[in-house]
DNA sequence: TCCATTTGCCAACATGTGTTGACTTTTCTC
DNA sequence: GAGAAAAGTCAACACATGTTGGCAAATGGA
């Protein structure tokens, strides 16, 4: 009997699965709309499983919903490609496998309580900071809000609500495009 | 006897009853927390009534989310303030009573596929003929979904997320400044 | 081997949902 | 005022949800 949980194979790969299917499920249904059974049978187990290894459908999600956005020191980076910059690694954040805690989070911020609340510490603990080595601290929070309108409706449009013009943009374009518009919000030039 | 001469039928003033706290509450909570009972209790009237009224959830969501986004005329308009007239108008019909079907269909458009097939049919019909008068057409959809990137991101930081850095942009800054990246997403300069 | 622990499944509960039908009250026309 | 139609109430159904406890099967160390 070891007091030291080792590691039990088993129970760490079914945990596993859980926690991918809930991904998978979280994302394109939303908090409400997904069920801990659709998540379970998803997961070819029994949905008590989904219970007796997370808890309930709250810390499940939470669990699930973590992540972050991990932004470069911007005050090192060539100060005439920040927003071609912050673009091109919200694209990737997003797109990786890691980062699939944003869309997620999104996709219930609407009508979630947690997740809204969540979307927004998330701006105050990571944008914000950002925005304040770049410019005068009396306008960072309006250069970080404007820099959230413009990015979270990127997010959305193009992940969550796949409206097909927004969809078809190839990266480098977003990149230019809306790189040009953060580059502004973020300096406040 | 007709005791109020200027007072519609008791039917349509429940009818509108239903339809306004409908709207309060599906704009606060989003389609599916939402509940048929909630919506009664805040109109005073048995939920059945609900039924008797408008046949269904569905067909009363459907009723109380439609609106339109009522674009002027762009090319009758001076070139180089079309960005900050596009915004300005935007906040208006947000904001404004009429418009609240906006805020209703962005709450719940990233879980419920009614909400989000309607939004995208309503930036097919009404923001991308907009940008087909302001440049050539090949560009058309490139630029109305950068301008939905913009706009959606405004609307879904300041009325459904309530991010506080947003909220507290006040008019002028916001017509200024997201105008200004509008103008060039919408002209394509 | 044995047996305690872990891992899993089944049935069921409590609750909340949209929705329906039967019934009562109000309203309006004649 | 009588009677029909409209407006409203009540109880309940059918179903889906998160969640719980009991019990069987696998697992692994002695």
């Amino acid at each position: 009997m070891n007091d030291k949980p080792l590691k039990m194979k088993k129970s760490d790969r079914t945990r596993a699965a859980i926690a991918a299917a809930a991904q998978r499920i979280f994302a394109s249904q939303g908090y409400e709309r997904a069920t801990i059974r659709e998540i379970a049978a998803a997961a070819g187990i029994d949905p008590t499983m989904v219970m007796r290894y997370f808890g309930s459908k709250d810390r499940l999600f939470a669990e699930v919903a973590e992540f972050d956005l991990d932004l470069p020191d911007l005050a090192a980076l060539d100060r005439d490609r920040i927003g071609e910059t912050l673009v091109a690694h919200f694209l990737s954040v997003w797109e990786s496998e890691s980062g699939g805690g944003f869309p997620i989070l999104l996709r219930s911020a609407a009508s979630n309580d947690y997740a809204a609340a969540r979307m927004q510490q998330l701006f105050a603990a990571q944008v914000l900071p950002a925005m304040l080595v770049l410019g005068p601290p009396d306008s960072a929070p309006q250069r970080a809000g404007l820099v959230a309108t413009q990015m979270l409706g990127l997010a959305l449009a193009r992940y969550v609500l796949r409206l097909p013009p927004v969809v078809m943009l190839d990266r480098d374009t977003i990149v230019r495009e809306i790189g040009a518009t953060l580059q502004r919000y973020a300096t406040g030039a």
